[in-house]
DNA sequence: ATTTAATCGTGATTTTTTTCTCTTTTTGTT
DNA sequence: AACAAAAAGAGAAAAAAATCACGATTAAAT
């Protein structure tokens, strides 16, 4: 048996599984769907129609083990399966991610960060060292990176895109507000802060 | 006549602004519902759909306006309303954050920082003062700041939480992997880099 | 002037997601 | 042992979102 996850579940799957590290911290052993749907906002049969998703049966009158609905939600997010990426653009943000240490836990290794500024090169950051950007063809092979984060300035993002796709790259995880023209084969991910922003202090009217 | 904005549709409406955007930059005047779907792997429908709700009407045959296309939408998720926020929490993405001025174009002002390390406090980022923590409730005030970015590490997210809704911040943009737990007059959105980086690599099969 | 093709606008349809409702199970209480 | 309360599970219903389909419009081509 084997299903697609929707976006919108694997979003509340985070949230559920940081509830549950909340809860195991404080040696709390079950939990049920509407604590977890009152923390959330949200309506507990949808809780339960999550974890039905994860093959997880909760008891009744009881709930659900949080340490198994934990185990759970990292197996299907695979939270185990390493995933090496680069960081293309070592600017602020660029930096901020690279020193960001609990992506290791999620199964996101940051092998390297590669920049155009010579100042910038050869130093490391958090272990890890910045590269010429014209040493990516080379190094994401050598890295093994199917995974670029890309925080370089929106004028440079189309281009290093490219470069990034010529180079083998499969995933792009985009912090650039730029919209990327990609190949089919290519998977881009939007990280649009701004529209973030936009979404939640402008849930007004038109 | 009033309508609330979906959550899914003020998303697209950034990504339609940033192509509008590109587009304005090579001097194109007009664009078409099919160029923009096609650009980001939707129905064109669904982008006519979406323009109808701004009341901007297309021309058969020649698209839609790129510049009035881009006011309409600024004018709709308010670029031009002004919104000061703080920063809570001066680590590595709070100060990459601060540094990053795009939030200005899109009516984000950031007044200032707040941290409890004392080697931290009076230091400025970007034009940008970092206060002590225990400033908070004066400076709110003072700063007429509605909206706080919490980017403290975790342990601490929830007692910080608390303080700021004590010191009347309204909208909470949360970039800590904390579920935070506030009443409902405030306003959380959870920036979940985690939750993002795992949808978009973890679109296969449970 | 007529034809052709691109595109908008929109109602209908389909699909997806969420909520509701009801039954069953289980645990604690009387 | 009977009862009450809490929670899971599951199917039905409702709501929301996306797609389809097609007529109307218009600019360019013949």
């Amino acid at each position: 048996m084997s299903k697609v996850i929707p976006d919108k579940v694997s979003n509340r799957l985070t949230l559920y599984h940081s509830i549950l590290t909340e809860y195991i911290e404080n040696d709390i052993e079950h939990i049920s769907s509407p604590q977890i749907a009152q923390r959330l906002g949200i309506d507990d049969s949808q809780v339960r129609k999550d974890f039905k998703l994860l093959n997880n049966a909760g008891k009744c009158r009881v709930g659900y083990l949080t340490t198994e609905l934990k185990d759970s939600i990292e197996k299907t997010l695979r939270f185990t399966t390493a995933k090496n990426a680069i960081i293309v653009g070592a600017g602020n943000l660029g930096l901020a991610l690279a020193k960001y240490d609990s992506f290791n836990s999620y199964g996101l290794n940051i092998m390297a960060l590669f920049d155009n500024d010579p100042q910038k090169i050869d130093i490391s950051v958090n272990d890890k060292q910045i590269y010429h950007i014209s040493k990516l063809p080379i190094m994401v092979n050598k890295l093994n990176a199917e995974i670029a984060i890309l925080t370089v300035p929106r004028p440079y993002a189309q281009k290093v895109a490219d470069f990034l796709i010529e180079s083998n790259i499969r995933y792009i995880w985009n912090f650039t507000p730029a919209v990327l023209k990609v190949p089919p084969h290519i998977k881009v991910w939007n990280e649009n802060l701004i529209a973030s922003f936009l979404q939640f202090t402008c849930k007004e009217l038109i």
